[in-house]
DNA sequence: CATGAATGAGTCTTCATTCAT
DNA sequence: AATGAATGAAGACTCATTCAT
């Protein structure tokens, strides 16, 4: 139905590095400053583009948004080293290191404040970002179990929240920066889920 | 300055109710809306007070919130049963029916968002509703400790962060409304903290 | 119910100059400009006043462009000498004299335009200039009736349009400016309706 | 690149329909949107042609309507009867029939509103529509005069003002619609001009 | 003290027009 | 010739804050 190569549409095409350009800039700015408190004036400035320009491809400035955080490269997994703890110590570390690098508490709060606004936001993240890692951690411990070193009936999914939510907490409670918090959530959780009869 | 209790003596009285209505429904307004969408025109309403009493009593917009955060009755703690786990499942779970009463996901969002913003904001979360939660939960644990029923040499905060996290984490994850959540978390995390010989 | 006279508000009461200003100049630029083309800020220009104050007492445009209209003073009557003939005359300029003040072509105009979108300018319109107006002949044209100097089954109604509607066909001809048109018309429609048997 | 009827020869082709298309369109919506609510992206998707189309052949938003207003094909008289009066009531029924078929009152309303800002619209519709039909009456008047069925010192431009004005008239006061204003209009002015001395 | 009026700065969105393909 | 992208210049409306009563 389409020609997708000959009839390359008729016009000038639409810039794919304006495209990049403002997603980036919308998410980055997304995070720094909240869904309100962001101005497509702001988005166009740190993207070099004109204001029209951005809604000529996304009509709201929802839809930017929700464009910009549908955009947001699923985490990838950090290289598998073979050994249950090392693995689940590296996944979180990296967790931490994204979030601080691009200012993910504040995009989470924000996703979070706006809940019940722009319920699309909070439903993104957890599509790109949220579920991914979780994914990942999942993985390691189904490996895990089927090796043994956890218990056959463990709930994998309350594990997994076990192992991340610590970060969240420590984050609300102003010891956020703890670098040895990844392996000490690892420790404590693989303990707890040591097969009985196990020594130490 | 505010004369908060009586209409004392001969003095023209000054209408505490007004402060108490003003500041109730900031807070109710900023976990409903978030701190930029929030507006004074709504909290005027909301508190059957005209805009211009809330600028006599509250400088700015981010005073009247920092104040708002700042009233904020610090948890009460769940009667102590005597028993350990009893004890932080019932605060864990008061702290679940906390949050969902007052849309504190929400109003925790709006903080995180608005931390490069208005610090103050995640500052006095932290000192009046995180802290004073993480402290009861603390005591249990250093009640448990004497008793010897957890590892004389545990890490306590990272207990607490570890309790609690995972609530943040299954919000997250869109896995809230689990009312099992806090038994499992307690128990994952007893069970990690086992003195060591001890059979189930 | 309302102590209109003793609690007169708390508060800066209401300019009412500004009200008056914002009105005038906003039925000015109606008519100078037509309604979309008029913009808050000349009326707030024009009235000496900020938009925001516009926007207090009106909330959108258009309510504040209907308003414009239903401000509209109607019609005085010229002061009747008694005689038909003339009293139709002077009638007829004056509706003229109007027009030609307030540029009151292109204020029809606008109305008409902006039937399909804002179909209350029109309705304003009409009762506020156009009907009232109307009525003045009609009440002539009875006293006519009654006085035997024209038929007594004249259609009034459509001998009223047929008073006035050589002004707009004019108008649109062209030929508008003719100071002789009223007489013309008075004539020519006292003329037809003539009693019968009634002699020049 | 669009070979729309034949490919003719070596000379490119050039799209008559895209321009006919263009101006229907742009005086369809002029009639029903006005001058400056009617966008030229309305008019380049109704007339299934790209906005720069549009600009390729008319400079501006002004020129096209200009252009638009000046492509109406003025009024075809309906066959003429021979009579006189039927001549007339046939004239101004096709008159209203035509007004209702194009939205005829809001392009005239538009026409009158931008009088001040575009003047050559109203010149066009002057040229276009409203002389024509004013002519078309007037040559039957005329045939009157000779036929001795009106005065002979009748002023025709008065008269035909006199015929046509009444359509005005009504549907200002919201009586437009009313069938019989036709007959109604021809009748009392052929009795205002009859001959002296023509009894009934 | 309390109120409502008044305002300036700012935000999203629209649109005629110009460019690049 | 024709298209679609890109843009600058508005415009209606909002809101925290300051004034006048």
């Amino acid at each position: 139905m389409h020609d997708d190569k000959t009839t390359r549409g008729a016009g000038r095409p639409r810039s794919a590095e304006k495209n990049d350009a403002i997603l980036r800039a919308a998410l980055d700015l997304l995070a720094r400053q909240g869904y309100v408190r962001m101005t497509l004036d702001q988005v166009a400035a740190a993207a070099g583009v004109s204001k029209s320009t951005i809604h000529l491809r996304w009509k709201t400035k929802a839809d930017l948004l929700t464009a910009a955080l549908a955009a947001v490269r699923t985490a990838d997994a950090p290289p598998p080293s073979g050994d249950v703890r090392t693995d689940l110590v590296d996944i979180l570390r990296d967790f931490a290191a994204t979030i601080a690098q691009v200012n993910g508490m504040a995009l989470i709060g924000t996703c979070l404040a706006e809940e019940d606004h722009t319920p699309e936001l909070l439903a993104l993240l957890r599509a790109r970002s949220v579920l991914p890692r979780r994914a990942l951690l999942r993985e390691v411990l189904e490996r895990a179990r089927e090796e043994g070193s956890i218990r056959p009936d463990t709930d994998l999914e309350a594990a997994v929240s076990a192992l991340i939510g610590p970060f969240y907490a420590d984050y609300l409670a102003g010891r956020g920066d703890r670098p040895e918090w990844a392996e000490q959530a690892v420790d404590l959780i693989l303990t707890a889920l040591r097969p009985e009869g196990t020594g130490k």
